[in-house]
DNA sequence: CAAACATATCTATAATTCTCGATATATAAA
DNA sequence: TTTATATATCGAGAATTATAGATATGTTTG
């Protein structure tokens, strides 16, 4: 972690709306609703729900989410034409390291 | 630590220079200068030398700290005529274990 | 008390970020 | 293979942040 990535993270978590995001992926379970088709939620959470639970535009959380995932924050899968997002612990491990 | 402070600090800690900052008042005694009438860096580093360090204007550099100390980043202890600023690693620690 | 010094605040402009609607792309379904 | 669905990207205007110079405030020193 150099002081480029940790301030393009940082720069990510600093929008309530983001950090509130990361919040709810440490546990989509008890903050999202069941996928269609996915029986776990191991891959994370589709852009739909966060976007609709976040309450923006469908283009706003597109592009927040996009930018968390190239800093690595989130991790991106694709089942079919679904996106996941979930969390990148080992990279806020290493934020973290680098603050403290 | 709530959303609303954890934003704030993400925030302090999303520019380049003000994140350095923080980075180097770990080690004050590695990257600053000894002061004039301290003999130790207790309270961390004058205003000062900061700036000097850092390359911008006195005016941006007072606005830096006053807003990281505003929101409990850093710990402000006036000796005189200087402000010393220290990092607060208590809320360091509790705003990463917020986003852990 | 006047001058010098250290820091803080004010004001303003440039740069960046926020956010959306429109549109493009990619996949799935009919 | 058209249509519907999910996501990504583009372009633009509004809002916020970055940064500086000027000035104010507070402290020390002569």
């Amino acid at each position: 972690m150099d002081l480029k990535l940790a301030t393009e993270i940082a720069k990510c978590l600093s929008n309530p709306t983001r950090l509130q995001i990361m919040e709810w992926l440490k546990e989509p379970e008890t903050h999202f609703p069941p996928h269609e088709t996915l029986q776990h939620f191991n891959d994370g959470v589709c852009v739909t729900y966060i976007q609709e639970k976040a309450g923006l535009s469908q283009s706003t959380i597109s592009t927040y989410l996009t930018n968390m995932e190239k800093c690595s924050l989130l991790v991106l899968t694709r089942h079919g034409k679904w996106s996941y997002f979930k969390r990148n612990e080992e990279t806020l491990k290493e934020f973290s390291e680098f603050i403290l």
